[in-house]
RNA sequence: CCAGAGGGGCGGAUGGCCGCUGCUUUUUGUAAAAAAGGUAGAGGAAAGUCCGGGCUUCACGGAAAGACGGCGCCGGGUAACGCCCGGGGAAGGCUUCAACGCCUUUACGGAAAGUGCCACAGAAAACAGACUACCUCGUCCUCGGACGGGGAAAAGGUGAAAAGGUGCGGUAAGAGCGCACCGCGCGACUGGCAACAGGAGCGGCACGGUAAACCCCGCCGGAAGCAAGACCAAAUAGGGACCGCGCUGCGGCUUCGGCCGCAAGGAUGGUUUCCGGAUCCGCGGUCCGGGUAGGUUGCUAGAGGCAAUGGGUAAUCAUUGCCCCAGAUGAAUGGCCAUCGCCGGGCGCGGAGCGAUCUUCGUCCGGUACAGAACCCGGCUUACAGCCCCUCUGGACAU
């Protein structure tokens, strides 16, 4: 199930506060590992977004153990399940840390259903 | 061997698949870049942001004073410190008949520069004091008391603290009133760089505590911080300069290029027309400066590490040699898996022992901390599963 390198590459990272600030007019879905948020942004490019916030666990040490684990799921699931044009931005959960990583993979290619963005041509 | 205290050190390992960031080599490519390989890649606290610096900007630069803030035994270390090392004083604890000694703590300058405060109790508490009881004199009388004058700080009671303590002399009773010892103050002189220590002799004893109360004295401090600062610079709006075309009427101004005000007109908008209203009064092009998003830089060779030798009780310093050791920026240094360590507990076979129990090995379960560089150093404080080393104390065993 691992992408390979050149489908990876299409994945850029969304760095602007402004660029998260519109993710709030698209849609949003809550499974028990991770938040998804998607929307369309007009390009041919797919990219993508992480959030932790301070709510969700007051040590840096675990927060970015919760995003690299969101990272790793993303590079896994969306170059082969996502459609392309679309800006994905994952939120982290205090479960996140703790969830078996198969069920993390589980939970976006369910938010990505349950959106309607899931690619047509993956099984 | 076990337990405790103090000090110092370490802070899991190996492998597989897939990735990230910097540097670098080769290949491909006009270039941008891409591919493959190599190499480096979180901490003892990276944390809290509490002190001290470097660096940067601000004021042209420097000095002094005032205000404000901080620090405060002495000597040393240091770029510097409120840090570190050594020493001294004081307080507390242990041992001891006691001293000596050992351990711990310590914002530890000045109370004869001045001001403030010292509750309650008590007769009296800071220019300190006669309540009871003591001694004596006078008057009265119911003959042992009452009242009045005086002497006395020895006794009682109060308090955190009561005018040096004990003994002898002395006295009407007493009192450093006198003497001895102890304490206290001043102190020649001696030791020490100093803080300070010892102390001949002198003084009948006065001069309480509190400065993390005001204050005084000495020393230090300009302010803000890498989101500092420097450079490049899109789109949009707006500013300025120049060029080309256009510029109705009236009035005013004029440096005769034009400009301003009013009216008319035009443009925008609406499916069309008319009426009314709103907004605008030039259009196009080129260039310039400020500057936002964004990017580059600052950005890691430094009060740097490691080793040896030497000086020093130590903190630490000097010399020589070797080494280059993270630079991310929605923020890299990882994700998943396997095996093995280490610690705790259960079970099983075996071993030691009379026994309590201890233990090799195997197996199962659980745990494997605190915590993520963000300009960089020196400290402090706080957090931390476990493990190792040294010193001391206590206990057990053996001799």
């Amino acid at each position: 199930m691992q992408a390979n390198r050149k489908q990876l590459k299409k994945l850029n990272v969304l760095k602007s506060r402004s660029d998260f600030l519109k993710m709030r007019e698209g849609k949003k879905w809550v499974s028990h590992g991770l938040i998804l948020q998607i929307r369309e942004n007009g390009t041919s490019d797919t990219r993508y977004g992480l959030t932790v916030s301070r709510k969700v666990d007051k040590s840096a040490v675990r927060r970015n153990r919760i995003k690299r684990r969101l990272r790793s799921v993303v590079c896994d699931v969306l170059p082969l399940y996502a459609r392309p044009g679309v800006d994905y931005v994952l939120i982290g959960r205090p479960q996140t840390a703790t969830r078996p990583y198969e069920s993390l993979c589980g939970d976006l290619k369910w938010c990505l259903k349950k959106t309607g963005f899931l690619k047509e041509d993956a099984a």
